[in-house]
RNA sequence: GGGCGAGUGGCUCAGCGGCAGAGCGCCUCCCUUACACGGAGGAGGACGCAGGUUCAAAUCCUGCCUCGCCCACCA
């Protein structure tokens, strides 16, 4: 302990202590977790952030929970590790670079895939590992010496090899297919990459004259530029309007191409004319109807979604530009029917907003509904839960709809394919080195394929390619399966589905037997948080600009974190709340040191041997420390946050420590300092451990600062919920007390007297053995109540004429005041009563009532009862109080 | 179109069948030598609306309204 605590400032200033114990942790390896088949390993894998990143709000709050399970299973004694590690994150890092290139001017193919690379490869080195020594500045004690990047070279390897296998067990497929197609990325997206956005948009109804020269049919359409495309006209085999067009024949306007109507139940009769043109090159369901009726699928936008010079006229043109031009082409000629205003949905790409086409180009897939089986087992047979539970049935919804999985992307960042196509023969054989001959055709002039793997297929290995998978090595074997994944709701279906079915095809087992799903972060009025909007908080600026400290913000967050909300509103001043908790917590220790003098920690005392305060804070402990590791074994933060802040600051500082201070001030007993100085310091240290994994710094700094066993109180074991501090009777007497302490301090305000008036109060107590109780704790109740002196009338003596009243479980508690005070009195009293009347009333209708009675469960029942005899006793005594100061 | 979540004091949220709670804010008093980033005492609520179940509903059921999220190939 260092000398002169008086020189301890009364304010907590977090910035200075926080870096100093992360430095101090780091250098002793203590995040480090050794391969050590002796203990059990607690291993939670962090979901990478991008090299792109920035450490906002989000991260903080997903890694400071993960942080609190870490170093709270570590307390417990496990092998506690925490696998970080960034994502290389392929198309967020091209949209990241490409604006980079163009404030120059330029464009990734002006670089070439080669330089291109090697400036992200140069950048990434530069601003990659920002977020590294942002998430050590909020203190999570993940395991460095693992920290991997998913372009390292071993997880290069296990992505190539996780491929092949895909490939050779049939998993992975090839082929010419309509995909989701950036025209600004210039690449596909898959299903879970679309984002819709309303639109206003305009429904053209076009005549498609009939090839006989008959009137022909009226199609609906919002992209009369693909009309050019057109091979069919659809109507629904049941729609009577048409019927009898059926099998005819119409001729597309402009391209003059005759086309047939044709019948099929995926059109829906209801929109539109009923009647809808087939563009199986440029419409996801027209393709395939399409291919339902044999029909071609000519394409007349090319990849930057301009007129091909199969649009003739119109080549060249952007296809919203099109689009108008050909309508008013059509309206020239006299075939627009109808325009309407429509709104509709428009999907665009999650990256650059730009609106997406359906396009048609050479993929590589992943084929689902193998893969998916037995992920969806795992989940129905509880071998993974989710928390909050609700999350299961999201993830199951999606799983039995899966459909397959556009894994290749035209971009370079990232995992090529290991694919390579021959050019002689066209055929294309995935191996892992290049062939050097074509099995087909012999031929010598083979290249590799030019995609890359989309950023999900590598993360989704993640709970194994960390550990050296394909290889067999120990850390693989004594780390997998990990325990927690804590993770947010918008990527359950892009990265946890992905990695529970990876891992069940790989590993034959589940990844981790647990996924929390924590609320997101909004603003106060609810929404997202962003720094280009300017809604966001910046973390790193709340903990040092603005001075809260990490401590303050991982509680804040963690003490929101409720189950049943999907959304956590923060604002700053939640922040300033935490920070004056910090405050109070760094001065109840103080006091507790200033007190401490002389005093070394001992074993245990008997409980029998301490007295009736420290049992009963000791009981008190107790509990919340059961709660506590409950709370954070069902994964509810915001309660075990909750359960430590209470029992600090409402039941330990402002009791405990209040009532400590009459015992420690001198006149208490022999030995009686002794037992409330190891009171003082047991509660506290220990209270400091279950603090830890919330707030880790300021617990260190206290309990360093305290007489403490170890070196750190990262390594300190978690408490104990043990029972045998648990004292019914310590807990009613110190609560009876409390009460009365209460009583006599609401009766002094309300009667306005001054703090240090000599009003001395009475307790009359009908009862031998709670008048010794509380004349036992008179000490206390003179100095928490301010009275200078206290008295314990006979219940047989008159009470005084003119008194305050209030009745607590058994004890009149009286405040003996003039004349002058009559009408206070008065009024009180009358409130009182009326509220024990009130409730009297209630309790008395259900006590009379025989569905009540008859129906009720028993101790219920017995609960009405005892509360009706405490409100009459009550309400006998203020009635009392009040007659006789009617009387006097 | 379907699913999920939320609606409780001015604000942020607990409570999820048996006495309406917390923190902040507000009011009054207090520098009682750990802390004014503090202490003590208070005020403040038709628990979104309408039905229903039950001896008993903020809590369970049904419908509706508002806000938010997700899923979905109506051109």
């Amino acid at each position: 302990m260092a000398a002169e605590p008086e020189r301890i400032p009364t304010t907590y200033d977090p910035r200075g202590v926080e870096q100093r114990w992360y430095q101090t942790w780091l250098a002793r390896g203590y995040f480090h977790a050794p391969v050590d088949p002796q203990r059990r390993p607690f291993v939670i894998m962090m979901p990478l952030p991008n090299i792109t990143g920035d450490l906002h709000i989000g991260h903080a709050l997903n890694n400071t929970l993960q942080d609190v399970l870490i170093r709270w299973r570590r307390m417990q004694g496990w092998n506690s590790m925490w696998m970080p590690g960034t994502d290389h994150a392929s198309i967020g890092t091209h949209v990241v670079i490409e604006r980079e290139l163009a404030k120059e001017g330029k464009t990734r193919f002006d670089l070439g895939r080669e330089k291109f690379l090697e400036f992200t490869w140069r950048w990434k080195e530069k601003y990659g590992g920002i977020i590294y020594s942002q998430l050590k500045r909020m203190g999570f004690s993940c395991d460095w010496d693992r920290v991997t990047f998913t372009l390292d070279p071993g997880y290069a390897d296990a992505v190539t090899e996780a491929f092949l296998r895909l490939h050779a067990r049939g998993h992975i497929y090839y082929g010419q297919r309509m995909i989701n197609w950036c025209p600004h990325d210039l690449t596909s997206v898959s299903d879970l990459e679309v984002e819709y956005q309303e639109v206003a948009s305009t429904l053209y109804h076009v005549r498609y004259p009939g090839a006989d020269g008959s009137d022909g049919i009226v199609i609906a359409t919002q992209r009369p530029e693909t009309i050019l495309a057109d091979v069919a006209v659809a109507v629904h085999p049941e729609d009577t309007r048409y019927r009898h067009l059926v099998g005819r024949q119409v001729v597309v306007p402009i391209v003059q191409r005759v086309v047939p109507v044709i019948a099929d139940p995926r059109v829906d009769p209801e929109f539109g004319t009923g009647a809808v043109k087939i563009t199986p090159g440029h419409d996801p369901l027209d393709n395939e109807i399409g291919a339902t009726h044999g029909l071609a699928a000519p394409v007349v936008l090319d990849e930057r979604g301009r007129m091909t010079a199969e649009g003739g006229a119109f080549a060249g043109l952007d296809r919203f530009a099109a689009r108008q031009v050909v309508a008013a082409e059509l309206r020239s000629r006299g075939l627009v029917v109808r325009e309407e205003p429509y709104t509709t949905a428009v999907a665009v790409c999650e990256r650059c907003k730009t609106v997406l086409e359906p396009y048609i180009t050479d993929q590589w897939f992943v084929r689902m509904a193998d893969l998916a089986a037995p992920a969806i087992r795992v989940v129905r047979e509880g071998k993974v839960r989710f928390h909050p539970e609700r999350w299961r049935k999201v993830y199951l919804d999606w799983m039995e709809g899966i459909r397959d999985w556009n894994i290749s992307r035209r971009l370079w960042w990232g995992h090529q394919i290991p694919a390579w196509h021959c050019r002689d023969c066209g055929e294309v054989v995935v191996t892992r080195q290049r062939p050097d001959r074509c099995p087909r055709c012999g031929g010598a002039t083979l290249v590799q394929e030019e995609q890359i793997l989309d950023t999900w297929f590598s993360s989704a290995l993640w709970p194994f390619a960390t550990l050296g998978w394909p290889e067999d090595t120990p850390e693989l074997r004594y780390f997998y399966p990990g325990n927690v994944l804590v993770t947010d709701r918008g990527i359950i279906f892009l990265w946890v589905a992905r990695m529970i079915m990876f891992g069940l095809e790989f590993l034959g087992e589940v990844p981790f037997t647990d996924v929390y799903i924590h609320p997101t972060v909004l603003t106060l009025e609810g929404r997202r948080m962003s720094k280009s909007m300017g809604t966001g908080i910046d973390p790193m600026e709340m903990m040092d600009q603005r001075g809260y400290g990490a401590d303050a913000l991982r509680f804040a967050l963690v003490v929101r974190c409720s189950q049943q909300q999907q959304d956590l509103r923060f604002s700053e001043k939640m922040l300033e709340d935490v920070r004056n908790f910090n405050n109070k917590i760094w001065n109840i220790a103080r006091f507790v040191r200033l007190n401490l003098e002389g005093f070394a920690p001992t074993a245990a005392p008997q409980r029998e041997a301490l007295g009736l305060i420290d049992r009963w804070i000791l009981s008190r402990f107790a509990r919340t420390t059961a709660e506590v590791t409950g709370h954070l074994e069902s994964f509810e933060f915001d309660k075990a946050a909750k359960a430590i802040y209470d029992f600090l600051w409402s039941t330990y500082a402002d009791w405990y420590v209040e009532l400590a201070k009459v015992d420690l001030s001198g006149q208490a007993g022999p030995g009686r300092r002794e037992q409330v100085q190891w009171t003082l310091w047991r509660v506290l240290e220990g209270a400091l451990r279950l603090l830890h994994p919330i707030m880790p710094h300021i617990t260190e700094e206290i309990w360093q600062l305290l007489p403490h066993e170890g070196e750190s109180i990262m390594l300190a074991p978690w408490p104990q919920p043990s029972a045998q501090w648990l004292d019914a009777r310590a807990e009613q007497a110190v609560e009876r007390l409390i009460q009365v302490i209460r009583a006599i301090r609401s009766l002094r305000a309300d009667m306005g007297l001054a703090p240090a008036a000599a009003v001395a109060p009475l307790l009359r107590v009908a009862d031998d053995g709670r008048r010794a109780e509380l004349e036992a704790f008179s000490p206390y109740i003179r100095a928490l109540a301010r009275a200078g002196a206290l008295a314990f009338p006979s219940p047989a003596a008159a009470p005084p004429a003119r008194a305050a009243a209030a009745a607590v479980d058994g004890v009149e508690v009286l405040l003996p005041v003039g004349e002058a005070e009559a009408e206070r009195i008065r009024h009180r009293l009358a409130r009182e009563l009326e509220r024990v009347q009130q409730d009297l009333g209630r309790v008395e209708a259900r006590l009379g009532s025989d569905g009540f009675l008859s129906r009720a469960a028993a101790e219920v029942v017995e609960g009405e009862r005892r509360r009706r005899e405490d409100l009459l006793r009550r309400r006998e005594t203020l009635a009392r109080y009040l007659a006789s100061l009617a009387a006097g």
